[in-house]
DNA sequence: CTTAGTTGTTATCGACTGATAACTAAGCAC
DNA sequence: GTGCTTAGTTATCAGTCGATAACAACTAAG
């Protein structure tokens, strides 16, 4: 069997893929190289080439979490611009767990003033993009961030999303009165 | 100078607090044995012998922040039994945001099933500690979390707390009718 | 003083990891 | 088909890290 050889570009996007899989379960620091490449069936100081270094490839799977987000809000937004339908269709997103947790990841490891940097800035443009889609006032949009975080919180913990743990008492009780379920 | 000899449990203590800063900056993968020795000023083969295993070390730092947050809204709950002023005071714990910080990367590696059965106790255990003090119901309670869960990613992100950076607008802006602020 | 328990250190190792360099081969233009 | 560009590999390394083992030093009891 002869390997398929993609564009450039093409591998990038392929890699990206492989490497929010990646990212997603054992974090920035976590995560090898190696392991990014095994899942897309590449060699490993190939991805290091490609994105010149591992910090580069992280920073370009954040980028394309937030990217995808904003899609899928973009998309809710023409069907109900409301904050309640981009509230539902981040629910939708837990079925992909991979795209909240990496950002998660992001997050906790704004320390790092490289990363910082790269996850406030996804988060503002996520905050205007809510802002901009519903009209909704600084209040109710922090309120609609509020529950965004709990929500990616639960999914990172296996407690909303697919394949969760044991649901835990508390964890039933507090998603007994969850809008989306 | 002669060096202090600790006992094994104030030493226990002494590099909690030294890990809580460590994990809190780097978590758990990008956090190593030996940078924690150094903030508590022992050998690095000694930190991982008094508690087993590096996963030991960090485990015993997420009881630890779950501990001290409680201790604090039971501390608030004898003031005023509310969830305003229990919101009051998770906000004070931004000025140790390593508290809130290292139990983010809890939350983030919960795909490590050690970590996670952790992080899910020590979640439970919060949301058994604010019903009980306020008697607040499962949609209230709810609400307070995912409003701490804001707090807490806008602290990583260094948007609140101490040595905040400079505030891009879409924070200023999101903080404008922060209750606390 | 001596013996024993506890606190701590230095020495060392095997496994791993990101990155670099040198090489190979597929496709495309002419 | 020849030569150039682009995609991808194997080989290798210097640095790092958690863990183990062996040893040293302080303290207290009898």
């Amino acid at each position: 069997m002869t390997r398929t050889r993609l564009t450039a570009q093409e591998r990038h996007v392929q890699l990206v893929a492989a490497a929010l899989q990646a990212f997603a379960q054992g974090g920035y620091a976590g995560t090898t190289t190696d392991q990014v490449a095994r899942i897309a069936g590449v060699s490993q100081p190939y991805v290091v080439r490609l994105f010149g270094s591992k910090q580069e490839l992280f920073l370009a799977t954040l980028r394309y979490a937030g990217d995808r987000i904003e899609a899928k809000w973009r998309a809710a937004a023409a069907d109900d611009p409301t904050l309640e339908r981009l509230g539902a269709a981040y629910e939708d997103l837990l079925a992909e767990r991979e795209l909240l947790v990496v950002l998660l990841h992001g997050y906790a490891a704004a320390g790092d003033p490289v990363i910082g940097d790269a996850v406030r800035d996804c988060y503002g443009r996520l905050y205007w993009v809510v802002r901009e889609l519903t009209g909704a006032d600084p209040d109710q949009t922090r309120g609609f961030f509020a529950m965004g975080m709990l929500i990616t919180v639960l999914g990172s913990m296996r407690v909303l999303g697919p394949d969760p743990v044991p649901l835990p008492p508390w964890a039933t009780e507090l998603l007994s009165a969850f809008p989306g379920d």
